[in-house]
DNA sequence: TGTACATCAGTGAACGCGCGTTCACTGATGTAC
DNA sequence: TGTACATCAGTGAACGCGCGTTCACTGATGTAC
């Protein structure tokens, strides 16, 4: 055992990659449920039995995809968004970026944010890594929030003087306890400083972008904003401004 | 043939039913991929071949279910809209019916609104039995416009006079062509008294309200609004100020 | 009301297929001395 | 540098299973006269 890799180890390495790349094509032909480890096999040249050296089951192979397409989905927001730039472009960049990857990965995006695979039950690994893309968004708020901005650009007239933003009947609904109480654990946790309605509101939009971007994929807006290039840009700027990005 | 419908008529839409019903069952336990012809038959007490009396293909099962399924929501849409009602009262009921439909069915939303089933071309059929789900919606959002208040509501200070609605930085930004030009084409089939802006925001807030519903139902809100009641409750109120109802 | 024929529902066997997983094995790669 | 042993990768056969769909068939229900 030494720091330079065996040949064996980089070997190992390199079939697991392959084993998952393939695995992607299927789930792009065939969908989760039709993801068949004796068809990964055959295709790379193997035979079926050889795969459980690398996955120890067809559940754990879904796993490994799962986790993979959630950070490659993180990946891919994370780059886009340029920390120095103004929240608003940052939220651009960052949904630009979402739907970029959605549209180019609609399988992987289906694995993950799709219906659940009957009899897979999502392991903790899963859910944590699903955590990184909401987080994205919740720095760009932050971001916001810091500058001092948001909040009073929600329904600002400018910078006339208006009334305070908790007198305006437009203002975020006063939150019930219980809506307060999980706000407050969330806020504790990742953005002590954000109020709890501001951290409802980062959660609506979450909610928004993906309500989008699955309704785009899996067909629901044909036949009204279909193509959705301009609608997408439509929601961005009106998600922008529920959450008072400046 | 005559009007009374024969014993065997009688029998076979019976039995029809009936084979739905276990394939609904079985969608739960397994999913739609996992739902099979040959187990609703042993279910059923019958050889799997005989199934084929009623359902030419396992796809055609499939269709039946999805038709099905659009149906029993819009039908639980429209009952709880009671047309008097002021435009919000309207939406917080369709809202919650649609939300408490696709909690008591998650297999039946996930057929519908989860990811394609890989292998299923969904036939026009059911793009047909889709619609009538957002016009619901579009029926709340046509009332509150003849009321003459919405839009105005959009981001008013109650009734303080204000700069025109148009002039207000918060108001909905202008619809790129392509966009305004979707619009107009979905207005003209549908709601030809609303402008571009009011159809865009209703579609968005149809996504919206769906995104929160397959969040919920498909784990995302886990570790944050979970349980959703109140998140949603809040979120119902958001939408509602957004297509401006009053 | 009764008979002759047509329609339809359901049977049971078969076709041809693919799947996940296990297991004893061969042969190559790595390690310790 | 060379040898002896341990580890690991990949093989091939097998187990036991389920699936959608077709087809020739029996027997019951319906229709026309």
């Amino acid at each position: 055992m030494s720091a330079v890799r065996t040949a064996r180890e980089r070997a190992r390495a390199e079939l697991t990659r392959e084993i998952k790349d393939e695995a992607r094509r299927q789930l792009a032909a065939v969908g989760a449920d039709g993801l068949s480890l004796r068809a990964v096999a055959r295709e790379l040249g193997m035979v079926s039995s050889a795969l459980y050296r690398y996955f120890p089951s067809r559940d754990e192979l879904l796993t490994a995809l799962i986790v993979d397409a959630y950070g490659a989905l993180a990946a891919a927001a994370e780059s886009a968004d340029e920390q120095g730039e103004a929240p608003r472009t940052r939220f651009r960049a960052v949904c630009a970026a979402v739907r970029a990857w959605s549209r180019a990965n609609p399988h992987e995006y289906a694995l993950i944010y799709g219906s659940p695979v009957p009899g897979y039950s999502a392991p903790q690994i899963t859910v944590e890594s699903a955590a990184r893309i909401p987080m994205a968004l919740l720095g760009i708020v932050r971001a916001a929030w810091a500058d001092g901005a948001a909040g009073a650009a929600e329904c600002a007239d400018g910078a006339a003087g208006a009334a305070p933003v908790s007198a305006r009947p437009s203002s975020p609904p006063a939150l019930t306890p219980g809506l307060a109480a999980q706000m407050r654990a969330v806020a504790d946790q990742f953005a002590p400083e954000l109020p709890g309605y501001a951290l409802a509101d980062a959660l609506l939009v979450w909610t928004q972008l993906f309500g989008i971007i699955s309704f785009e994929l899996f067909g629901q807006l044909v036949g009204s904003a279909d193509p959705s290039d301009e609608f997408f840009a439509y929601a961005v700027e009106r998600m922008a401004d529920q959450i008072g990005l400046p």
